[in-house]
This record gives C-alpha cells, structure tokens and sequence, in this order.
RNA sequence: GCAGGGGUGCCCGAGCGGUCAAAGGGGCCGGACUUAAACUCCGGUGGCAAGGCCUUCGCAGGUUCGAAUCCUGCCCCCUGCACCA
C-alpha cells in the first residue's frame, strides 16, 4: 500500500464523522466508560501539549470502544476569559469575535488529529446557552446558603484590573500576568467552599488522584487541630485571642505576639513611648514587596506594646509584642508564644532577651530543669505546670487535659482552623458570566428570578486599548434595570464570575450538553457519572484550583440533589512535561532561548551545551504541532507521544525519535501487505503465531487498562509485529492464519494509529467501521503454552550458541562449518520430571531431597552417582549464585518437561534454520549417547540446555 | 524548612527479592538485500572466559543463602507549599 498519510487520515476522519461513529446516548446494557480532558482555554492553535494531553484520552476512549463500552468522550472550550478581552482590546472588537474566530481554529486542528470527540456535545462556556446555566446554578448555590456578598480585604492586580482569588496568588504575584498584588478592601461575592472543607479532605484518602496531587490538596486545605485561647489583657477589657495547635504547652508560653495589621496593636499602644515603633513595624510590613519578604523570613522581627497578657491558666504576666512574621490571616493574628518548645519563638525570645522555659520532657524520667539549647518541638510528658493534673501527661491526652481546663475557666476552647478560604468569586471584567443579582435601594440585593434568566452581555460594546475598568459598569443598557421586587428602578450587579467556576461541572453539562431546560437532567447524568470520569487527564497546574473548585461544586450540586455522585473524577491522570532541547550553560545552570543555539553563555561567555528543557514560548523550544501534521501526518505524531513515554512521565521531544516512529509506520504497512499475499500452505508455525496473537492481546489488554500506554503501544505496534516477521522467518506463509492475525492485529493498531488501522480493516475486508468494532476476548487455548514454550526453546538454544561461538572462534583453528548439539540423556529428563512433580506437591527439597535421590533405582550406579548427584543439586536447590531450576523454570518450560518433550527431534527437524540462523553449514542433533560425544559436551548437556559444539 | 516524586548500561526508559549483564526504543558497529542506499531484515553493543567468572542499577553501610529490587544514613535532581502558630 502506498502510504499517504494527508490523503488517508481526511478520508477516514470525513467517514467516522458522516457514520457518526462517535456519537453515543444513554445506554444502560452497556457498561459507560466516560473520558475526559482537561476543559481547553481556546487560544488560537493547538500546541505540544494539546496534542499529547488529546493523544492520550484518544487512545484510552478508542481501547474502550474496542472493549465493549459505551463511551463518552466530549470536547468543548472554557472560552470565558481575560486573554480574549486583551485581543478585542487591541483590534478594537468584541471578546465574542475573537473567541469564536480562535474555537474554530483549535477545533480543526483537532478534528485534523483524528480525536474521536463526539463533536454534537460541543460547548463554550461564554455562550449564552452555557452561562444561562452558570447563573442558574449560582441561583441554587445563593438559595442553599452557599453565596455570600461581604466587604473584605482582596488581593488586587492593577494590571488585570480585578481581584484574585487566594489560589491565583502565587509569590504575592498574578498568577495570569506576573505583576505584584496589592491588597484592597471592598465588597465581593464569595461562595462558601469552606463548609466542605472537611469533606474535600477526608475524601482525599478514598480517590485515585496521583499522590502528589493529593498532597497539595491537603496542604492546602490545611486542616489544623488545635485551640483557641484568650489572653487577658492586664488592665485593660480587651482580650487577645490565640490559635495552637500545641495546648499542651500552653505553661511555656512566656509572651504573646500579635501581627502588626492587628487592630488591639494601636489600642494597646496608642499614646504611649510604644506607639511610634510599632507603626514603624505595621508600616514596613504593608509596603514590603515579596523580595524583601523573603529576606526578612531569616530575620524575626518585633516590638515590645508596653503591656502584658495574662495566662489563663496560672495568671501569669506575659509581655505583648507585635511580631513580623505573624500572619494577619491565619487564624486569630495572634500567638502565643512558647519559645521551649517553637523554635521560632525560640529565636525571637533569645533576641529579645525573654525567658526561655522547658514545660516538656523528652523522655520520661529527664530532668525537668535541664536547660533547653533549642526548642523541643516534639511530644513529651509536661512538666513545670505548676499544678499537679497536668504533669506526666503527654500527647494528646495532655492536650485535651489543657483545653478541657480552658472549657472549664470559659477561657478557650478546643477548635479547627483551615487554611482554605472560601472563594472569591466576583472579577470586575467583562467576559465572564455576569453575576445574575440587582441592587435596589429599597430592597437591597436581590437575585435575578430564573425566569428572568439570562442575564446576557452586551454585543454592542466596542472595546479600546484606551479603556479601563469594566465596561460592563458603564453600559448603561444593561446595568439600568427594575427591582423584580418591588419593580423600583435598580441596578445590575456588574461584576461577573471567576472562570474557574465554569469548569467547575462543565464535566455534567457534557452528559447532557443539549439540554435548554435544566443545567442537566439527574439521570443521565448518574449514568455517565457514576463512579466519576473514569479517566480525567490534563496537567499537574490544575493541582489545586480547578480540581478543587469541581471537588466543591459536585458536592454542592449533589447536595441539593441534581446528582447522585459526590466526587467528579474517578481516576486522574495528570500528564508528564514535554521537553525539548533548549542550550545550556552548566557553569550558570541556565537555560537559553534557542536563538543561542551554538553561541556563547550571554552571563558567562562560555560555550553553550545542550539540555531537555520544558517546551514553552520563554525558551523558544516549541514544536508546531501543525508542521509536524504536514510532513508525518496525525498516526506518527501520535505514535510518537504514545510510545515516547507513559502519560505521567516526562517525555523529551527527539527528531529521530520521531523519524524513527514513521519509519515503523512503513514497516507495519509493509507488514500488513506481506500479510495479504500469503497462500494456502498451513505449516508448523501457525499455531505459534495464533498463541502469540492470545498471548499478546492479553499483555496489551492489561496495559492498556492501567493507561500504561507505553507498554499498550510497545506490544501492538513492535511486538506483534516482530512475531509477525519472526512467523514469516520461520517459513510461515499460510494465507488463513495471516488473515486471522490481521483481524487480531489490526483492531490493536487503533488506539494509536486510528487512520492507518481503519484503512488496513478495509484492506482485509473487515465488517463496518474499525472506529465502532468491539473485539472479541481471544481468551487462551489449552495448548498454547507448550507452543509457545517449544518456540521459545528453540530460540534459546540459538541465543546459547551465539553466545559460545565467539568463544568456540577463538578455539578451534580454522573456520567453523558445523554444529553438534547434544540433548541431556533420559535420565535426566526424568530426574527433571521427578522433580517437577514433587514440586507441585510441596515437597521440601532441603530437608528430605538428598534421601528421595538416594532411595531412587538409578542411584545404585555407582559410576553416574557423582554426576546424578550435581543434577539433581541443580535442578532442586541450586546453588549461592544460582537458583534450583524448579525455580526458574517457566510453566511453558514444566510443560514441556513433564510431557517428554523430545528435544532432539525438535532440534534435528529444524536443523536447517539452526545451521542458517547460527551461520554454519550444518547441524546435528542426538540425545547424549546417540552420537559421539562431540568435544566433550554430554556432560554439560541438562534438560533444555544442551550441549553445544562448534567444530 | 515541610510535603510529593526521582537518580538504572552511550542516551531515553522498564524492572522493584532469585528466571537480571538487566525488557523495549534511540544511537552506534557488523552482516544480508540492493546499481546504491538515508529503506528493510538479521546480528552485536561492560570485561575476561567452551557454557564459567569478575565488575555494574546515585554514595556508604545493613538485612538475607541471595539485593537494581527490602532497611538505615548521606549526596544530588525535579515539583509543590512556605514566617500557618
């Protein structure tokens, strides 16, 4: 076949979709297998990464077809966005244009690949048929209690002109531009994720997310138990609330530290000698950048307030300070500090020269006035308490002595602090989902009725690079409205949705994408949810905030009974980096753009070297997946990602590599043309081939189960063809068995190479499209293990010979014509036989092996008795380096044993091919005994090893 | 600092107690085919050696009859979080 991969891969992507091959419904006779990928931002043209994220759902949601299920695979954009309203901005259009111009452009991109998307199940979330749901569920949230409209101190990017959430803050930076956040206060719209915290952790223990996913989730989720405690101010009503996680060493506590911005610092201080130092700390913090934060974590700073807190536990006074490294927002903004047991406390009192004190031991017994050189931040009984319930106590049981004495005194109680805020939600930009809420004068906020819905953005708005802020706010058409309450005039909310939130359960709408009554209807989407994704995969970004934000929603939404499912994503896959070689300084340890490929260090002036480098636009190393498209066409590129590396490994990007995948698309066509010239002349190598084919399709079904795809990949596109050309070595030409291996082979072939394997399937005459087959199990015959096995054997004894004829060169004087092997004498075989099956009956060789040889008839020959005695220590303990053969032996080589397999015969018959594959004119095979002990081999010779001699 | 993941032959990568000098691929070398190959096929790719032995899976120890694989310590790399009380 000639092989026009341009011509071949449009032809086939036109028939699956004009067949609709991809299109699926509900169908509960079916098991559902639903595959997902990470919601694509449309950015114009799809990049490395795409293809490698879409390669792999491809091929898993093909393999599922193939094994029977009924499976949804869904495409769609998360259009909603800031990038779009820079591109308007600057061509002086509106974000809709543009976001439809770039969807069509990814999108033929994709269709280009050949990814089996059921396209009827498109959406993008900034159409006005995806938002209205986005508002109606925010309805629902609103109803249950879950939204809230607070005053609050947000983090701020000047340049995107709206707020973060926490999660989009990395480094005190925009996670979207880089620039530095500032804090500001004003009224935003939360949704309060925090009343699932301990759900969206707990849950954690019993999902398939990677491990270190799970990590970051708990992290930052960041559960901490622990007390609150309130510190009495001497003289004064105020009373300065703490938060620990160690109560048990609350009598250790020898001063309090409240963070700068607390609003106690100015009453505690105001008008006082401490006044000035303190506002001097509070101001250095608000205006410290992040460079200079990481600097000051080496440095503790604080300064005395001028008065002291009382302990209540045993009244006694402790200084207040303000600390700088005491977070305003976590917790209470207040500590107590315990510098016997905190090393951070620790330092900060030896700086300010204030009392260290051990209310802990290490061990039992120590002394409990030994001096402390650092915190001791383990557990251990208490001591010091001055009072005799606590001493002795350790742990948690000291713990819950503490807090139950603070329950008593009403001065503290036992509680949890997260680190998990609930989500910020508003953003003052244009291209999002509006927030469906009035403001009425009268009546307050009031929310939009659903009948009213939706609440639709403005066409008519032209956007400028001059313009700032929302113009949403300044479009008078949409913010002028009437009260649904009391119909007063009011105004709409302007503010309008994160767009995490529309990825938050766009995965439901998929199941249900048409639908104009309802978000999506429950039992359809119970179908194809149930158990979650079955396999979600995208990239280890979405760590944390998306995954996070869709965790929260499906509880939500499960909650007020749109869904049975709690968890959205049953098995996540996150995808590996893609790298590309990018130069290299070794001595800076820098990476370059590659216009400096060959050039010199620009810091230090030394030649570059080369290294693997993540592919991104900062070091230039990209691949356009388009160029590549045009000169292997989508099968390689795919073929490539696949079997480059396993999904969440990290895979380099290599030419050769890639050349190297195309060459073996050739060779498989080749193969399958080789295939389809065979005649009728059954010989003895069909049998093999069919085990092989069993054999294989086993090892790819189970890897391709796990999404171990490499190895899928490793057996469908390289071994079965090596059986394929091994087969056709061995003298096999039978036109029925070829054509039986094909319709095994080529069904294999479509995960990867969907193009190439459909056109095959047409070539060999398969029924229907390749694209909708369910391949039948091929299960496993009786006899295929000893086929296998007497295969395997014979390619052994070649492995063996090759490894001896270097050394039998370099012994014997002249060329080497002709081999003699020689097969181990029967008795052998029989001791072989004898021990296999005492084996299997649990027989303990140590012990009784020695005895059994002994009582045996052939032991009586006294001549053999010191060779009989070696086999059998061989065969059955084996000695320090090498294991007893009942060991090794694979159950095709037990087989063989136990069924008399006559080795000779085997040998003798395929004495051709031996002589042809060995490169020697001839070769001869005879049990032991049969023949003249050739160069003295008999000896060596043991079942299924004969002796081989080179003459 | 804390957490998660890693360090395997020239390179990439599998293996995770004995069948392991270690799958598979890339590269390189040799042979076959061919007018010629950048195609394809076959073989080789730690060292010595008539079947055995020595050295090797980040470094150093340990457990075991036996360790790439298990344990301890150390070094290095990646990823995330980071003054979280």
């Amino acid at each position: 076949m000639a092989y026009d991969a341009q011509e071949v891969e449009a032809r086939w992507q036109k028939a699956w979709a004009d067949a609709g091959a991809f299109e699926v419904e509900v169908d509960s006779s079916k098991p559902k297998f639903y595959c997902l990928e990470m919601f694509p931002y449309p950015s114009g043209s799809m990049h490395m990464g795409h293809v490698r994220n879409y390669s792999i759902g491809d091929a898993m949601a093909r393999f599922h077809r193939l094994m029977g299920s009924n499976v949804l695979y869904p495409m769609g954009y998360d259009s909603f966005g800031m990038p779009a309203e820079n591109a308007a901005k600057k061509e002086g259009g509106h974000p809709h244009t543009v976001t439809h111009r770039n969807i069509a452009s990814i999108r033929a991109d994709q269709e280009r690949m050949g990814y089996s998307y059921d396209w009827r199940r498109f959406l993008a979330t900034s159409d006005v048929d995806y938002y209205h749901w986005n508002q109606r569920m925010f309805l629902m949230l609103n109803e249950r209690g879950l939204v809230e409209r607070r005053m609050a101190p947000v983090n701020w990017c000047v340049d995107c002109d709206t707020v973060l959430a926490n999660e989009q803050v990395k480094n005190n930076r925009c996670w979207r531009c880089g620039l530095e956040v500032v804090q500001r206060d004003m009224a935003q719209w939360f949704l309060r994720m925090t009343e699932y915290s301990d759900e969206l952790l707990d849950e954690l223990d019993n999902i398939a997310f990677p491990e270190n996913v799970k990590a970051m989730q708990r992290n930052w989720i960041g559960r901490s138990h622990g007390a609150h405690i309130d510190f009495p101010v001497a003289g004064s009503e105020a009373v300065i609330g703490t938060f620990t996680t160690r109560p048990d060493t609350i009598f250790g506590v020898t001063f309090v530290t409240l963070s700068p911005e607390h609003p106690l610092c100015e009453e505690l201080c105001a008008g006082t000698e401490w006044e000035a130092d303190w506002s001097k700390l509070r101001d250095e913090c608000a205006r410290m950048s992040e460079f200079e934060r990481i600097n000051m974590l080496k440095e503790k700073k604080g300064v005395f307030l001028g008065r002291h807190a009382i302990n209540p536990l045993n009244g006694e006074e402790v200084p207040i300070y303000a600390g700088n490294f005491v977070v305003a927002s976590y917790g209470t903004g207040a500590v107590m500090a315990v510098p016997g047991h905190d090393q951070r406390d620790y330092d900060f009192a030896e700086r300010y020269d204030i009392e260290i004190r051990r209310v802990l031991l290490e061990r039992a017994g120590d002394d409990p006035d030994a001096a402390l050189s650092g915190a001791f931040e383990g557990y251990g009984p208490m001591v010091n308490s001055g009072r005799d319930a606590f001493d002795g106590l350790a742990g948690d049981e000291a713990k819950d002595a503490v807090i139950a004495a603070l329950e008593g005194h009403g001065s503290g109680y036992g509680t949890i602090e997260y680190r998990l805020k609930d989500w910020l939600l508003s953003r003052q930009r244009f291209w999002g989902t509006p927030i469906p809420m009035i403001h009425c004068e009268a009546c307050g906020i009031v929310p939009v009725p659903a009948a009213d819905l939706p609440v639709e953005l403005p066409l008519d708005v032209t956007f400028s690079e001059e313009q700032s802020g929302n113009p949403l706010a300044s479009h008078d058409a949409f913010v002028n409205t009437t009260c649904p309450s009391c119909e007063g005039a009011a105004k709409r909310e302007t503010d309008t949705m994160d767009t995490f939130y529309d990825s938050s359960w766009y995965f439901m709408r998929f199941c249900d994408a048409s639908n104009d009554a309802a978000p999506f209807d429950r039992e359809t989407v119970d179908y194809w949810m149930d158990d979650g994704v079955d396999l979600y995969i995208g990239g280890i970004e979405h760590a944390v905030m998306h995954l996070l934000y869709a965790r929260f929603f499906t509880k939500a939404t499960r909650d007020a009974g749109m869904n049975a499912v709690g968890e959205p994503f049953g098995r996540l896959i996150c995808q590996g980096m893609l790298n590309a070689p990018a130069p290299f300084c070794a001595d800076c340890n820098a990476e370059y753009h590659v216009d400096n490929f060959g050039g010199d260090c620009p810091t230090c002036g030394k030649p570059l070297g080369t290294r693997s480098a993540k592919m991104g636009k900062s070091l230039g190393n990209t691949i356009s997946p388009g160029d590549m498209l045009g000169r292997y066409g989508a099968d390689t590129i795919r073929l490539f990602i696949l079997f480059g590396a396993n999904p969440e490994a990290g895979m380099d990007w290599s030419d050769s590599a890639l050349e190297a995948n195309h060459r073996q698309m050739h060779v498989i066509i080749d193969a399958v043309d080789s295939a389809l010239s065979m005649d009728d002349s059954p010989g003895p190598m069909d049998d093999w081939l069919n085990a092989r084919l069993r054999a294989n399709q086993r090892a790819w079904r189970e890897a391709m189960g796990n999404v171990s795809l490499r190895e899928g990949v490793m057996v469908s596109h390289f071994e079965m063809l090596s059986d394929w050309n091994w087969y056709r070595h061995r003298g096999g030409c039978d036109r029925a068995t070829a054509s039986a291996f094909l319709k095994g082979w080529i069904p294999m072939l479509s995960p990867a190479t969907p193009h190439v394997a459909e056109e095959f399937w047409q070539m060999t005459g398969g029924e229907g499209l390749l694209a909708t087959l369910v391949l039948p199990d091929a299960g496993e015959s009786v006899g295929d293990t000893a086929v296998l096995a007497r295969e395997t054997y014979l390619r052994n004894v070649i492995d063996s010979a090759r490894n001896l004829r270097g050394l039998a060169e370099r012994h014997t004087e002249g060329e080497i014509s002709r081999v003699v092997i020689q097969t181990a004498v029967a008795w052998k075989a029989e001791l072989a036989q004898d021990a296999i099956r005492l084996d299997s009956e649990g027989f303990d060789f140590k012990a009784q092996g020695q005895a059994h040889l002994q009582s045996l008839e052939i032991f009586k020959n006294e001549a053999l008795r010191g060779e009989i005695f070696q086999t059998w220590m061989a065969m059955t303990t084996g000695s320090k380096k090498k294991r007893g053969r009942i060991h090794t032996w694979s159950d095709g080589e037990r087989t063989l044993i136990s069924s008399g397999l006559d080795e000779a015969g085997i040998l003798a018959a395929n004495a051709g091919f031996l002589a042809a594959a060995l490169d020697v004119d001839s070769v001869e095979a005879y049990s032991v005994g049969d023949g003249e002990d050739v160069a003295g081999k008999a000896r060596v010779a043991f079942p299924l090893e004969p002796g081989i001699a080179f003459l």
